[in-house]
DNA sequence: CACAACATACCGACTGTATTGTATGTATGT
DNA sequence: ACATACATACAATACAGTCGGTATGTTGTG
């Protein structure tokens, strides 16, 4: 009720706005805890409106998911990390972006797919397969730098460039994880710290020019 | 009602059928999804038992956390890596054993109150803390082999004992989601060998003697 | 270009059921 | 006699999804 659609330019957005809902509530809520009426309210549409748009709720989730595939993917292809020549300067890069990324609210930096993951991947394969996609659609584009730094430098070393994009989505939904469980960013960027010594133990570099997010507690952090 | 309680020695065990029935259930269904109906099914008790021994269905989450983390410590207290006397090599076998116990179905190896911090970090505190006192208290344990290891071998690299405990976790937690993403857990194990690898790397130790786990996809994987 | 015919986007009350929690009763050990 | 450990029926509400509507744009036709 709120902005409604009547003789306004922002008709029709109702189905981008219970997407966007849907990105910011599930990531504090979880998706089975958050409502139609949750969402409905939150993007300021009725219910009718929802299931105009999406069959079910869990139709929502897939398409979500999908949403969420398409914004990052924008959001990365238009980032800064690409631009050094050198593919290991770009996967270094990365991770840097990664890391300045998190910040702000927990629901602000956290990832809706890895969350949903969590809760449906045994019951609602159809949204299980959606976050996948985004997930390994995204290391995907990480395989080809870490590939061509591989090749050009010659390394192997019993890993793959597969393997190891696929290790930098773990870490960070691990460091996601501890982050949420302390309601502390610092400690999902510790992480991508630990995460960028090993990339750079990897190719034989040093060690980081300089020691950046000294970890300070600042919540309920345990003994 | 299947096997209930009269007269019949496994009395008075309802409370922990009801945690066991937690730690499985919410694994797979995660919290908000699974039901007190679930629960009282799964644990053959009856609804009456179920609020007799928890407040409310949130008392019961707090509780489940408590019961994941005595039964945890448990096992990795009696587990064998504590056996090497070189402290790094404890370090070393606790990652092999965290390998080795990522086995089976998913609700089987992944970790309850990392899937329940998820869902539950931003509405439900009691249950967050009680989560985060597990994951942190487990941590905990570990980060005394690694400090006695990196004091051993005078390493001072710009880490710290603390947060390499903390990452294993997140490394871990990680490994989950990708693994409950697929239906795979090799891309669980496959994060604990990076892990393994960063972890010789820091000491200075060459790769594994042996590359035992070789991806083999098994299940929905991307391209 | 007027206008009917249709399609799309949305509204909001309503329904049936699922779900948490309660109230009361009963058996059993101490 | 009293507390503990259950069982069963029930109450209150929350929830996903439905249904009949309205308003607005779009398209085809004379």
């Amino acid at each position: 009720m709120p902005r409604p659609t009547k003789q306004s330019p922002e008709r029709g957005d109702a189905r981008t706005r219970l997407l966007e809902a849907a990105r910011d509530v599930i990531r504090q809520k979880g998706f089975a805890a958050t409502t139609v009426d949750d969402l409905c309210q939150s993007a300021g549409v009725t219910k009718g409106a929802f299931f105009h748009h999406f069959k079910t709720k869990d139709a929502l989730g897939v398409a979500a998911a999908d949403f969420w595939a398409e914004t990052t993917s924008a959001l990365f292809e238009g980032a800064p990390y690409h631009e050094p020549d050198d593919p290991l300067d770009r996967v270094l890069a990365y991770l840097e972006f990664r890391r300045a990324i998190i910040d702000g609210e927990t629901f602000e930096y956290t990832c809706l797919v890895g969350t949903m993951t969590q809760e449906v991947h045994d019951s609602i394969p159809a949204i299980r397969d959606a976050c996948a996609k985004s997930i390994f659609g995204h290391a995907a584009t990480l395989e080809a730098d870490i590939e061509a730094a591989r090749l050009q430098r010659r390394i192997d070393a019993g890993w793959t460039a597969e393997s190891l994009a696929r290790h930098t989505q773990a870490v960070l939904q691990g460091g996601f994880i501890l982050a949420k469980a302390t309601g502390n960013p610092d400690l999902a960027r510790e992480s991508v710290d630990h995460l960028e010594r090993y990339v750079r133990g990897l190719f034989g570099l040093d060690a980081a020019p300089d020691t950046r997010n000294p970890t300070k507690e600042k919540t309920n952090d345990q003994p």
